[in-house]
DNA sequence: TTAGACATATTCATCTGATGAATATGATTT
DNA sequence: AAATCATATTCATCAGATGAATATGTCTAA
């Protein structure tokens, strides 16, 4: 345990008392009463409402409150979610910042795919493409996130792998507000090919490469317009 | 307002409100019998300790609860704060991130300055060398972390300036934590001034490699051992 | 013996109300 | 006009009550 400290008491608490992930912490009750910490219920709860938002604890009735594996995730989310309700606008700078951390840890990552996660990835693409074929359009959205993460999946960098997982949230919550062309899907999982194809080769630079240029049909933030909400049900029949 | 839902009662009504930064909400009281927000004071103030948590609001007595400009820096540095207190280790993955991060924004953030920022950066050296050279020895943090935000101060992007933020914010915290040698600050500060040389002749790549070469100096995660705080208590003595 | 239904106790969820502390504001004094 | 002071507002914190959810153990029936 490390001399940082925070300004929660309930999270000062948590990490004196070397809580591990799993573990269960005393009732909101007991907390309430605890000797060291010196707060009442409703701070314990207040406090603990803080731990809960930030993903550190799962707290749940008769369960009790667990501590959680920490994320870089959830805290991501929540400020991010708040900018963009203020202002969509801040997509475009979330999705440069994320653009650019998928380019700089891009080797590091895809050095640490397993032959599964090879197969995995394959297996993205040919459902996503089931999907677009399909007379009912349902867009790959679960494929797409689980495309990209999968790459991540062993990088040793929980503030990375957060950050990203935090954009694809955000990306599924603005894909109701802006104006998506259905080409654009078709496109978007050609270049997921291709860089799934220059990962097998083992040719990263390649396969970077074509996640920077598949990047470039990303122009959301541009095309976000009253209305969007509408137009996209037109671009979106039920059927085809 | 776009149409980003949040989990939190309270921030969809700051939002749906539009309040605007520097506006003051309804005081905690009022909020607790708003009619559309059916929340009781203690949950209302549940809610306003998680947006004080991440810096949305300022909340005082007598001056209410006023809304902050948004940044993504708190939430940043509450999670990564978290994480370092259970963990120190988890610095040398934030440091990875910062250090990518900084490199990709690099030319843009070069761009933007000014002459007077480059004054400015000229002075934070000046000072630096100041503080290294005076025979009480006092590492010049302040100007080291001023230095490098003020080459990102001009980036549209909060929240590459919010990670830069709370990256100085745990670089203050874990610095007590780490075997730091003193001579490792003025190779810092030669660095820092060849950063500088090259952003005044426009040469920014020559700049970025400078900036590159001088992240090397920061090794401190595999220095970090028990006792690191009296070590280093020993190696900065009051006066030499 | 086992599976399912059920009762119970624990724990969180939420609200109300009370008291104290901090401070912005306006009133008062010099 | 400036400084001091009193007051009312607002947050800070706590205690306690009631309700809802659910894990757990018990009982019943196949």
């Amino acid at each position: 345990m490390a001399d940082i400290q925070l300004d929660s008491h309930l999270l000062n608490f948590i990490v004196e008392q070397e809580y591990q992930p799993g573990d269960r912490l005393p009732t909101i009750a007991e907390l309430g009463d605890h000797e060291h910490l010196n707060i009442s219920v409703s701070k314990v709860r207040e406090q603990l409402e803080v731990a809960r938002a930030l993903g550190l604890v799962d707290v749940k009735s008769q369960a009790g409150t667990r501590l959680k594996e920490y994320s870089f995730a959830p805290a991501v989310h929540l400020s991010l979610f708040y900018a963009l309700a203020t202002d969509l606008r801040y997509f475009e700078q979330f999705s440069a910042l994320r653009t650019h951390v998928e380019v700089a840890f891009w080797h590091e990552a895809c050095r640490l795919l397993t032959d599964a996660d090879k197969d995995e990835l394959r297996g993205y693409i040919e459902a996503a493409w089931g999907k677009l074929n399909a007379p009912r359009i349902r867009i790959p959205n679960d494929e797409h996130r689980a495309f990209h993460l999968t790459i991540f999946r062993h990088l040793d960098n929980v503030f990375v792998k957060g950050l990203l997982e935090a954009y694809w949230d955000a990306y599924a919550a603005v894909e109701l507000n802006v104006y998506a062309e259905l080409t654009y899907h078709r496109e978007v999982w050609e270049y997921h090919q291709r860089i799934l194809d220059a990962i097998c080769t083992g040719d990263f630079d390649a396969a970077q490469e074509a996640y920077i240029q598949h990047t470039r049909l990303l122009h959301y933030p541009t095309r976000i317009q009253a209305g969007a909400e509408a137009h996209l049900a037109e671009k979106l029949p039920d059927t085809v």
